[in-house]
DNA sequence: AGCGTCACCCGGACGC
DNA sequence: TGCGTCCGGGTGACGC
């Protein structure tokens, strides 16, 4: 979606005429955007990799990084906490901007090989920044791109219209089994930035450069991909494949 | 079309 | 110890 400057920081005191009454009725996700509905509008909003969300009661101390506050009638507060202030809160009419923007949710029953092998085929890209893109597909970062390539023994330079249809179904495969144990463990805290999760001690290539890989415990080694640190096993994921 | 580069941001790691 | 420098994360804009 659009990411106007006019959005980065928006003034508070629009803001808080904006959706002062509001009611919150729902809280929904797409992609990497947390949703929350209040009656005729939308807040949305990014954490990006250091932003935070949590329900404090009012009376207590505000925090060092907790930039954006939200009211309740209740007495407590919905703050948003951002060391790197890389996080965005939007206030939308409605969701179709984000929607449109985003590729299809790879954990969604419609994501199949087959739509997953429609996306690779009809672009010519090196699949980590093809993964990485959120307008390919919704909600994947670098660590999970990361992980999923290494499950489906894909190197991150390989190009996606170069993929078989083993491939294709190994990679979906990948993607989802990556995700879904983030999930299993409640996401991943890196940094110092603290989220509950320990998908951090679960890893198999992620930020592991010089340790075994899991699979084969050849030494994992780190490349620099569309700007982006990527990890990868060079035994299971071979780049060139030999021609038969 | 797709890639590389940059800007944004700042705590912490690292080097001297 | 204290300072300076670099890094990394996701995204959009821009030039090629």
């Amino acid at each position: 979606m659009k990411w106007p400057r006019h959005v980065k920081r928006p003034s508070v005191s629009t803001f808080r005429r904006q959706i002062r009454g509001r009611t919150v009725t729902d809280v929904l996700r797409r992609g990497k955007f947390i949703l929350i509905p209040l009656d005729e509008q939308v807040l949305v909003i990014h954490l990006m990799m250091s932003g935070d969300l949590h329900m404090q009661e009012s009376t207590n101390p505000r925090g060092k990084f907790e930039h954006t506050v939200f009211e309740f009638e209740s007495g407590w507060q919905l703050r948003f906490s951002d060391s790197r202030k890389f996080g965005r809160v939007m206030l939308l009419k409605d969701v179709s901007e984000i929607d449109n923007s985003l590729g299809p949710e790879p954990l969604a029953d419609d994501f199949d090989p087959r739509l997953l092998g429609e996306i690779l085929l009809k672009h010519k890209r090196l699949l980590k920044p093809l993964l990485m893109d959120q307008h390919m597909i919704a909600g994947l970062g670098n660590i999970y791109v990361d992980e999923a390539l290494h499950r489906a023994k894909l190197h991150p330079l390989r190009h996606s219209d170069s993929l078989n249809a083993g491939e294709i179904k190994a990679l979906w495969k990948g993607i989802r089994r990556s995700l879904q144990a983030g999930l299993r463990h409640n996401g991943a805290s890196i940094d110092w930035v603290y989220r509950g999760g320990d998908f951090q001690n679960h890893f198999r290539v992620y930020g592991r450069k010089g340790e075994p890989c899991p699979v084969c415990a050849t030494a994992i080694v780190r490349i620099v991909v569309g700007q982006r640190g990527t990890h990868f096993c060079p035994t299971c994921q071979v780049e060139e494949h030999a021609q038969s």
